[in-house]
RNA sequence: GGGGGUGUAGCUCAGUCGGUAGAGCAACGGCCUUUUAAGCCGUAGGUCCUGGGUUCGAGUCCCAGCGCCCUCACCA
């Protein structure tokens, strides 16, 4: 049937419950209580005992067979059958017959059962909360179309169970780790979103514009160097969970907006940085299998601790087959892999061959520590090898899932290393912070410093394949507006 | 940006060799006091993603474009 004509005849029918004196987007319905709680009201060794409750939800399967009608509400907690009789409704019988699936509806009744043995609100009296004009999708498959899903959320949340949960989990993991770093004695801050310098991070930043202020300015990468200056100002402990933005590719694992824990330790380094890393995700993995292992897609991920702690020359000789000092090797491997190796920089290559051979290998979790130092240009570098970096990343699934390392504090070397990167990457950080430097000169003490990839250890906790399923909206190209 | 897949009724999907566009759910009408993805009987519902082309004839074949998904590239 035609779209106008589905909702032409839903318009009719808020038309019809207007006539019969009921408003079609009601008013608060207060002492609302939760499906799955009212649900719980009947007592299967007192069946006769009808509990009353008052309950409201969304209609998402409606029986009429005749002057019995059976209704299945569906709110966030669950799902509950109402029995509607024309006997026991009296006037309110004519709204009934003109519910939808998808309305919205309240109800009181007593909690009760069927002669099939279903648990079920008998309706006393009725009301109607919103009345749908769309109609909702099919209530079998539910929606489906991946596009749809994204594009319309809203739908997918209410039509598909499943969804719902994995946002509820989000919330609640995100919660977990609020509460188990506050406790640690973490602060939390905020920190600019909006940036006249974008720092912290080798990425393509979105640029927007201050009218007032006539100025350019980027919408944060990172938000590293802001951080730090707080360690500077004397706040030994703290963290931000906030939104990052970066204008590259799309995929499975990236969104142009996403979101990123970062924390940072005064006094402390990297190896703090794994333990702590390891303990805070151990305990939310813990959370919801004690056993410590997840599947993912295909795989199980094991989270048994300890957690595997290589070099990355270690894992660049176990899977590339390479010595890190033997270049001219590393080069003819990276020839192998189809990599152009000829215009770049030693390091670079060897990252090129890293990144190809090693990291889709490492699928249970792996803190690979001990970075080139000239990929790392705000960590500090090892005492005994200053050709190699205090930095780790943590890799499970294959993804890049955190990053850490000992926090570069000396304004000199940093200075000269942004310096560096300035000269080989005019695309990204264009401009030298100098205000950060100078936050350097007034003395940052030596800290650990911790990023995690929030929306993909919500993938990883909800075994969720693309990043756009733990982010409620994710970005789309947009397409003509919809109208009615 | 490259490669692969996909787009048909509100939703989920069929559609053979190029020959009148189909099903289920939802909707509408009728019967029914216990239905559990679909009660029974009946009715209605289409920009086959868009624009060209080939053909007597295109949902189907060809070309171009668009959206989405996967993948590669990019990505501290």
């Amino acid at each position: 049937m035609a779209k106008e004509k589905l909702s032409e005849d839903r318009l009719n029918k808020a038309q019809k419950i207007r006539e019969l004196g009921y408003d079609p987007y009601g008013q608060r319905f207060d002492g609302v209580i939760p499906l799955a709680q009212a649900k719980a009201l009947f007592d299967p060794d007192n069946p006769e005992k009808h509990p009353p409750a008052r309950i409201a939800g969304r209609i998402i399967f409606l029986r009429d067979i005749g002057s019995l009608i059976f209704i299945r509400l569906r709110d966030s907690s669950g799902e509950l059958q109402i029995g509607l009789s024309k006997k026991h409704l009296g006037q309110q019988w004519k709204l009934a017959k003109l519910f939808d699936l998808g309305d919205i509806i309240g109800a009181d009744g007593q909690i009760g059962i069927t002669k099939t043995g279903e648990i079920t609100l008998w309706a006393t009296e009725i009301t109607i909360l919103a009345k749908a004009i769309n109609p909702p999708p099919e209530k079998w498959h539910g929606l489906t179309d991946t596009e749809l899903r994204y594009r319309q959320r809203y739908v997918d949340l209410f039509s598909n169970p499943e969804v719902q949960k994995t946002f509820k989990l989000r919330s609640e993991l995100i919660a977990q780790i609020r509460t188990m770093l506050t406790e640690q004695g973490f602060l939390e801050v905020e920190t600019p979103m909006m940036q006249a310098i974008a720092g912290g991070a080798a990425a393509r930043p979105f640029i927007t514009h201050h009218n007032a202020l006539d100025i350019d300015l980027y919408l944060r990468i990172s938000p590293e160097l802001y951080l730090k200056r707080l360690l500077v100002g004397g706040f030994e402990k703290v963290f931000e969970i906030n939104r990052n933005f970066r204008n590259e590719g799309i995929s499975t694992q990236h969104n142009p907006e996403f979101t990123m824990m970062e924390l940072y330790q005064a006094y402390a380094d990297y190896n703090d940085m794994m333990d702590l890393t390891e303990q805070l995700i151990s305990q939310l993995v813990r959370k919801i299998n004690p056993e410590m292992k997840l599947p993912f897609g295909e795989l199980t991920i094991d989270y048994t601790q300890p957690w595997q702690r290589k070099t990355y020359a270690e894992l660049l000789k176990e899977h590339a087959g390479v010595d890190i000092n033997d270049i001219d090797a590393v080069r003819a491997k990276a020839r192998q892999l189809d990599i152009e190796e000829a215009t770049m920089d030693d390091t670079v290559v060897i990252n090129e061959v890293f990144e190809a051979t090693v990291e889709d290998k490492l699928i249970n979790p792996t803190f690979v520590i001990d970075y080139p130092a000239p990929l790392c240009p705000l960590t500090k570098p090892k005492p005994d090898n200053p050709d190699l970096a205090l930095r780790f990343e943590l890799f499970i699934a294959g993804m890049e899932l955190a990053n850490a390392y000992t926090e570069l504090n000396d304004p000199k070397i940093q200075k000269r290393n942004f310096e560096i990167q300035l000269a080989g990457q005019e695309e990204t950080m264009a401009v030298m912070d100098h205000d950060f430097i100078n936050a350097l000169r007034y003395g940052m003490p030596p800290a650990g410093g911790l990023g995690i990839g929030i929306d993909r250890l919500i993938m990883l906790m909800t075994n969720s394949t693309s990043i756009r399923d733990v982010i409620l909206f994710p970005l789309q190209k947009p397409k003509e507006q919809l109208t009615e």
